[in-house]
DNA sequence: CGCGGCATTGAGACAAGGTATCTTATTGAC
DNA sequence: GTCAATAAGATACCTTGTCTCAATGCCGCG
């Protein structure tokens, strides 16, 4: 898949919802690609100075109400987002180097669909996040400096 | 439980960790039990004017480091803070009236621990939140207005 | 009891992430 | 090309939190 018919991919989807497709939107989206593991909203105003800042906000918030991007948190809470590739799912973010997966478990989703009884309601959405150490980081380093708050495994 | 026991019984687990018994602590603390089903830091400012902000967020981070309260994320994405009832837990969120509850499950835990696998590289961490609409809410309200981003069962 | 050191507090400045407002510029349908 | 509506840019503002720094309170020790 090349960057630029990703791009295109993109814009043309906001079009078909009735949103304008304009420059600034265009950069910001093929700047998307050159973050394939997550980045901040501020990478972007760092990376589009050009850009204002307002900008870069409301195109985010328009490309995760179109599903384009979705948002997670680091483990620390922190808010990163990333480009999402498939339709729903969930994140993997490395804790030591940052990089950002998604996995899909069609299980999980069931237990929790069951959990709606226990738990006393319906359910109407869920947020799994999963911090790991990924393969490149548990070889390289191999102690893990991590504070462990937040939850463990 | 009654209230007071219950309050004396976090300071003490506090000073037992070598932080020491304060008064200031002892209000916030008091405070936690008049929200039970979860608070934001700001909730106590203005509920405890006549404690500092700082102090409130450092009471706020002490007690999330030593497991008495936890934090957790709406479906928005707006912080909350909530006290813990139990050793190691998840959350559900009311996304009509915020309430909170806590669930645990130990089938859920094993299957992202056997994600490890599949997902290349050490589980550290996971954090999962249920979004409900609580039995109080589903009775009363039949729609529910909520915009559907961030996870969808 | 009084002293001294250290943890803690309070006030306020600062930072990050995001939203609101208001004016100007673009877009795209006609 | 014109025009209405959408979007952009600048900037002020908000929220959630952290940092600094001087002043205070806690508590063990003599």
């Amino acid at each position: 898949m090349n960057a630029t018919s990703q791009s295109a991919t993109i814009l043309a989807a906001l079009e078909n919802q009735g949103y304008r497709s304009t420059l600034p939107r265009q950069v910001i989206i093929e700047n998307l690609e050159n973050h394939t593991d997550g980045f901040t909203a501020d990478d972007l105003v760092r990376d589009l100075p050009h850009i204002g800042r307002a900008t870069i906000f409301r195109t985010l918030k328009l490309l995760l109400e179109t599903g384009i991007i979705c948002k997670l948190s680091l483990m620390t809470g922190e808010p990163r987002y990333s480009l999402a590739h498939a339709e729903h799912h969930h994140h993997t973010v490395c804790v030591t180097c940052g990089a950002i997966g998604e996995f899909h478990t069609g299980t999980v989703e069931r237990i929790l669909r069951l959990m709606g009884g226990e738990v006393g309601g319906a359910i109407v959405g869920h947020r799994i996040e999963l911090y790991i150490n990924c393969v490149d980081c548990s070889t390289v380093g191999a102690e893990l400096p991590q504070n462990r708050r937040g939850a463990g495994v």
